[in-house]
DNA sequence: TTTAAGAATGATAGCATTTATCATCAAAGG
DNA sequence: CCTTTGATGATAAATGCTATCATTCTTAAA
């Protein structure tokens, strides 16, 4: 579940593009929209090595994965815990620009016990584009 | 994906012993083992109808899917919101009796104009019961 | 620069969870 | 009792992800 037994991880291009990608949208993609995305650039790239460098990127702390409902992860490539607002109607994730605050994890060791290492929180709603328009069902891309 | 277009929901003996059986334990469990522990009422129940009701009963707002990685959700008997602890080491879900702040949505309604209607928040760490008991790694269920 | 070790890849098969299908059953109302 | 139609059980299928393995490529030592 950590990092390989003996072994060490090498640089490659598959995962360096796959980063590259990641980095370039702050669309919180799924490992499909990563794989069309970096098919771009190397055709012949295969969906096992989305998937394992995905799983390796997180592992290194150079990407977070997200899972919104139980269909399917999300990957992010600003690895900074942050917060997320999840539009109910449109089905974007945003990046939420206030301030992670510890003081919850305290809170949480005081009262309860559970000593917390990290946490979570997760905003759901109608995203501001999808109040002016007033569209009953977005595209969910 | 709301509620059927023309029909209603009609009272069967299988949902009430699905519903019966979630609310009897605090351990949210997974669709399987719901099946499971119906099963012992109910031998000849289907796994499919075990899932439909879950989420009939989610719909009805009579319980929650929670979707902790990509693998499986877990359901929860209790309808109202409230925090969970999810133990890194033991791999259980556990209420956590602190206030539910309505304060945090309307934070983020001023700060970033996402109208927020719920949220959800998580920790994860060691649960008290982990951080005794020195094992490298939990029986995780 | 060559060489050897083994990590990573591409291709594909497999797995686990969840959903769709459909003939049959049964809840609700008259 | 009878009709309507939602719900069930059994099963197939879809989905998202992981495992496998022969081959390729990275890395570091010779
Ligand atoms: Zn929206
Ligand atoms: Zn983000
Ligand atoms: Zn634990
Ligand atoms: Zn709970």
């Amino acid at each position: 579940m950590a990092a390989k037994q003996t072994g060490f991880v090498r640089k490659t291009k598959q995962r360096e593009v796959i980063l590259e990608v990641l980095r370039s949208t702050k669309s919180h993609p799924t490992a499909d929209w990563v794989y069309q995305e970096v098919r771009k650039k190397m055709p012949n790239v295969s969906l096992g090595t989305i998937y394992r460098n995905l799983k390796t990127l997180t592992e290194m702390g150079e990407a977070l994965e997200l899972s919104y409902g139980s269909t399917y992860s999300r990957f992010d490539g600003n690895p900074e815990n942050h917060y997320h607002f999840v539009c109910e109607n449109c089905g974007s994730v945003i990046d939420l620009d206030i301030p992670v605050t510890d003081a919850l994890e305290r809170e949480v060791a005081e009262k309860t016990g559970h000593k917390a290492a990290s946490h979570r929180l997760e905003f759901y709603g109608l995203c501001r584009d999808c109040q002016t328009n007033d569209s009953t069902n977005g595209s969910l891309h």
